[in-house]
RNA sequence: GCGGGUGUAGCUCAGCUGGCUAGAGCAUUAGCCUUCCAAGCUAAGGGUCGCGGGUUCGAAUCCCGUCGCCCGCUCCA
């Protein structure tokens, strides 16, 4: 639990989570580098969800498409004509208003409206003698309406750096694109048949005008998508199992279920017929419920556009049936940033401890947590300890993420290990080695693991360590 | 883009009206110590004071410019 985005960015970078990027060279803004543990959380939450949606499902295929597709890919799904924000600018008090909110308060719906159209409509407007205001200032001298494009462009393949309309590429400003353009390869190489699902994880563009808020809005941000392909028929159905499907693997990675809740779109995208959100409080939002992942039923809007601009055939003939059908599409799209950020504020926990001193855990699911085990020598001047310290270290970490650390004393090192979550701490002591005063001779070749959660040990044997943490962490 | 805020070490800051080699705490690293929960001792590393220009014998400090970052408007996985 943080209470401000400002305090979990400042933990993500002294922890080494997150990162913020190029800071040598004084930050850029709305992009993230993940650090070590960041790296790893992402990784796990990346695979717990692959095991969600991919794995553990007969009906579901895993690609990774490339960011650079054909131009025409975006013009066919209508990224280049409507996804973008028609701004009004107004020229007394500066404010920046979206067009279609401002058309709105006059009647007109805009909504997804081309540029040139707004435009027509508000001169109309004005000829009819209604001369929109501000609705700040009032005042009536505002600019036309501008865009503002969310795609990225480059200039892939182009010889000179000139973006003209002819040579621009754009960077994709979602993954579920390369998803439709390999539908027919699915179709054509892996028996899959409808109803089933294409599922990718992969790095999106967007230009956000204002990119802020930690990693909760990035410019450059990960989703991971799966596209659900089925008959018309099948699209209330599937939208509601996808759902419950969604919204439960957030419950069993250990969030509560209070915490979470479905908001349903009103405005929806020009790609959707239906939209829920899935929410979670964030506390580092000012407990405020935000979207960590969509749910869009996108109907047949994708495969027709990509069918009627390349020529292609992205239709199903049911063997069965013998009817030839454009397949709908059920979609589900979460943000990995913010799945972090969500695990990371959710799992962060301040703890009073008996000798009134406190404990920073990071109770992080022990699937999700970035080092699973974690070895230390009891003492750091005793070479035979650190020896058979690393000899247990070598042993796990064929196994785990793994950490060694002889650094400071005992107590230090677990605290470290509890901030970034590692569930288990083994520690090898006098009693391992067999030697020593007091020893018990019975606690040879064990170790003691120690519960991130509980702070209670017991003693392992060094053989059995491995499938101990296994049956924890798997 | 506009408005507001801000910029000295990894972090939190001190450095007042211009003046010793820019400091402290925490953190980091190394050594000592330590037989299980952030102890202690010793030492070390780390800053072109956002950047450029000006005023001055002298600028972190005053002036001008510029840039980055943060917040709001807008957007969204």
């Amino acid at each position: 639990m943080f209470n401000s985005i400002d305090t979990i960015a400042a933990w993500a970078k002294a922890t080494g989570f997150i990162y913020p990027s190029s800071e040598i060279y004084g930050k850029f803004a709305g992009v993230y580098d993940y650090g070590f543990y960041g790296t790893l959380l992402k990784k796990n939450i990346e695979q717990a969800w692959i095991k969600n949606v991919v794995q553990k499902r007969k009906d579901m295929v895993l690609i990774d498409s490339a960011i650079f597709m054909h131009p025409m890919t975006w013009k066919a799904s209508g990224h280049i004509d409507c996804f973008d924000d028609p701004q009004i600018d107004c020229k007394k008090c500066k404010a920046r208003h979206r067009a279609d909110n401002l058309l709105e308060q006059y009647g007109v719906n805009a909504d997804k409206m081309p540029i040139d159209e707004i435009n027509g409509i508000i001169a109309d407007l004005k000829e009819k003698g209604t001369v929109i205001k501000c609705p700040l200032c009032g005042s009536t001298d505002l600019t036309t309406a501008k865009r503002f494009s969310l795609m990225v462009k480059s200039n892939l393949g182009s010889p000179t750096d000139a973006l003209s309309e002819e040579n621009v590429v754009y960077l994709r400003a979602e993954t579920c694109q390369g998803i439709y353009l390999n539908f027919k390869n699915i179709l054509d190489s892996t028996r899959m048949k409808p109803p089933f699902g294409i599922a990718q994880v992969g790095k999106a563009f967007r230009n956000e005008i204002i990119a802020r808020q930690f990693v909760f809005r990035t410019r450059e941000f990960e989703q991971m998508e799966m596209q659900y392909f089925c008959h018309p028929d099948l699209v209330e159905s599937q939208y509601a199992e996808w759902k419950e499907a969604r919204i439960n693997w957030y419950k069993e990675y250990g969030i509560a279920a209070e915490k979470l809740n479905f908001h349903k779109h009103e405005k929806l995208a020009h790609y959707a017929s239906e939209a829920y959100d899935i929410q979670y409080k964030f506390s580092c939002l000012d407990g405020r419920f935000d979207e960590v992942e969509g749910l869009h039923a996108r109907g047949d809007w994708d495969l027709s556009q990509h069918s009627k601009f390349s020529g292609a055939k992205l239709n199903y003939l049911d063997p069965k049936t013998n009817e030839r059908y454009i397949p709908n599409v059920v979609e589900t799209s979460a943000g990995l940033g913010r799945l972090s950020l969500m695990f990371i504020d959710d799992a962060h926990t301040t703890e009073q401890l008996d000798n009134g001193e406190t404990r920073e855990v990071l109770k992080l699911d022990y699937r999700l947590s970035p080092i699973k085990v974690a070895v230390f020598p009891l003492l750091k001047n005793k070479p035979e300890l650190i020896a058979k310290a690393e000899e247990v270290y070598d042993i796990l970490s064929d196994n785990f993420m793994s950490e060694f650390d002889d650094n400071g004393n005992i107590g230090k090192r677990y605290r470290r290990q509890d901030e970034i979550g590692t569930p288990f701490c083994v520690t090898v002591d006098f009693g391992t080695l067999g030697k020593g005063e007091d020893v018990d001779l019975s606690e040879q070749n064990t170790v003691t693991v120690r519960n991130r959660d509980t702070m209670q040990q017991e003693r392992i044997a060094i053989e059995r360590l491995v499938e101990y943490v296994q049956d924890f962490t798997k």
